[in-house]
RNA sequence: GCCCCCAUCGUCUAGGGGACCAGGACGUGACCCUUUCAAGGUCAAGACCGGGGUUCGAAUCCCCGUGGGGGCACCA
């Protein structure tokens, strides 16, 4: 059921609320907005909903930012940049909203409600009780236009209710779903205008998206329930409504039910993570966290995986997302980041990993680095793995654990006279290269009759001095003949001291 | 409790009446490659929640169960 609203300029928007830091589900929010804008031309719009002064972190709006720019999804309007529709921050937006409830008011679509929250909440527990539906019951609704007008004169505290029609149905239609039926009698007066006098979400985002021309509207399942709300706003203003498209939703790994803060804490122990944030500090690459993500919730085909966000602009489409949640999986995480690794060049993972290495203290060069890419591309899962696959290249000298010089099914005197004709040879050589010295060490392979793992092992231990390494043939190249030299010599006289 | 959404391998998914003894990927196992570790390659095991319909024919459509998830605030 594609709709022509697709293919036109679209204009979109990405509504956090400041309350906390950018996570997956957030993410996959704001990219399926930016891939729909950048793909018809259209504009993405960042917005923030801290309508709740109570829950406003003032740290998150940065973290939002910087989650979002750091994930490569720019905005072409919003609270940092301004635009048509500024301000993008509806705590600056009080006043705009203000005609709006006012006519919801006049049209009778609303009413003032003066019931404190102590009376309310007795209604809930005697509703409860009688195992009836909570929902609002006092007798505002029913108060004259006039009483209720004089009492807001005179100062009394109230808020703004939507007047929820007591019968009939209404059908909304939602994009991965269709239509949704859902009977008035089911829905409840929700207040729309708080006792401070801002808005809440229900009128505040749809007051916005109206005069943002916002035409489709992504967000999580978990606002289906109040969709018919939404809708009847939409209708008593008498607008054309955006596209609803409702995403399915993230559950925690074993599948049981949505991330909660007890879990996301006990997530980090075992260094994942569902906060955009801590991804960077993990080694985790940008391209790796949206394609993971992309994947869960749309497929492009039967077997594609691989995508840069530019494949995701080009590709993404509304009538492929799936509408049944996703358990998040951590391994599938680590496998795309690995492949998004191997698909940089020299230079730009060198640029990556940098500051995994000055963090370890390792004054390592981006010039050193870029050779040295190539060698651990191949192997590495995260970024933070660089510094302990190549910290020997950087050390002065190593200390080989004196067994790993002796190889398999030799012993100490036969591992000695190995070297020490791999050393005579490299020391021969002409020229310091990989292509220079393999092809006389395999030959001497071939002469003392080895197993090619055996003299190799030798050397790459001597050389790397660590269990695992990248390979050694090309960290000998690297490191250079004069320090290589000096590990293989070192390695020698440890071999010496166990033979005697 | 009430309302709503969803339902294919352990997980993410393809499939939208015959092309399906259900395809891909992660993970798992085996093998190949191999100087370690990876990467890569090959192969294998592994799913249509159940029951009724509709139809010549259903993973695909309908209904009922069941299961999972979400929501029931002056939060978003």
């Amino acid at each position: 059921m594609p709709s022509p609203r697709d293919t036109q300029p679209v204009r979109v928007r990405f509504a956090p609320s400041p309350t906390g830091l950018l996570h997956l589900g957030g993410a996959r929010t704001a990219m399926y907005n930016f891939l729909l804008a950048r793909q018809t031309g259209g504009q993405f719009i960042l917005r923030f909903e801290d309508t709740d002064q109570k829950r406003y972190d003032p740290a998150a709006e940065q973290d939002l930012i910087d989650g979002l720019h750091w994930l490569g999804l720019r905005w072409d309007e919003g609270p940092d940049i301004g635009g048509q529709h500024a301000p993008y921050r509806q705590s600056e937006r009080k006043d705009v909203y203000k005609p709006f409830a006012a006519q919801l008011l006049e049209s009778g679509h609303a009413f003032y409600c003066f019931c404190t929250r102590a009376e309310l909440e007795a209604k809930r527990q005697e509703q409860k009780a009688r195992r009836e539906q909570a929902r609002y019951a006092g007798p505002c609704r029913d108060l004259s236009p006039e009483a209720a007008i004089a009492r807001v004169a005179a100062g009394e505290d109230h808020v703004i209710r939507f007047k929820m029609p007591k019968e009939g149905s209404i059908t909304v239609t939602d994009r991965l779903r269709g239509d949704i039926t859902f009977e008035n009698r089911n829905l409840d007066d929700y207040v729309i205008v708080k006792s401070d006098g801002l808005p809440v979400y229900h009128l505040a985002a749809m007051v916005d998206d109206h005069l943002m021309g916002i035409t489709h509207v992504f967000r999580g399942e978990e606002w289906i329930p109040t969709f018919p709300l939404h809708v009847h706003i939409y209708r008593a203003f008498g607008w054309q409504e955006p596209e609803w498209v409702h995403l399915s939703l993230f559950l925690k790994p074993s599948g049981k039910g949505k991330m909660s803060k007890r879990d996301t804490q006990a997530m980090q122990l075992t260094g994942q993570t569902i906060f955009i944030k801590d991804m960077q500090a993990l080694g985790y690459l940008p391209e790796a966290v949206l394609n993971w993500v992309a994947l869960m919730g749309w497929s492009y085909d039967d077997s594609t995986e691989f995508f840069t966000l530019d494949d995701l602009v080009q590709k993404f489409s509304l009538d492929r997302l799936n509408p049944s949640n996703a358990a998040i999986d951590f391994r599938k995480f680590d496998h795309f980041n690995g492949l998004h690794i191997r698909a940089l060049a020299p230079e730009e993972l060198a640029r990556r990993i940098l500051p995994f290495f000055e963090q370890a203290g390792i004054p390592a060069s981006l010039e050193a680095l870029t050779r040295i890419a190539p060698l651990i591309r191949e192997r590495m899962v995260t970024l933070d793995e660089a510094p302990e696959w190549t910290a020997f290249f950087f050390k002065d000298s190593v200390e080989p654990d004196p067994a790993s010089l002796v190889a398999k099914d030799l012993n100490p005197a036969q591992s000695l006279a190995a070297l020490q004709q791999a050393v005579a040879r490299l020391e021969a050589l002409p020229e310091w290269t990989h292509e220079a010295m393999e092809p006389p060490l395999r030959a001497l392979v071939e002469e003392l009759g080895l197993k090619a793992g055996q003299l190799f092992g030798i050397l790459r231990s001597a050389i790397a001095a660590q269990p695992v390494s990248p390979p050694l043939f090309e960290s000998m190249a690297i490191l250079g003949r004069e320090v290589s030299l000096a590990r293989l010599r070192r390695a020698l006289a440890l071999l010496e001291q166990q033979v005697k």
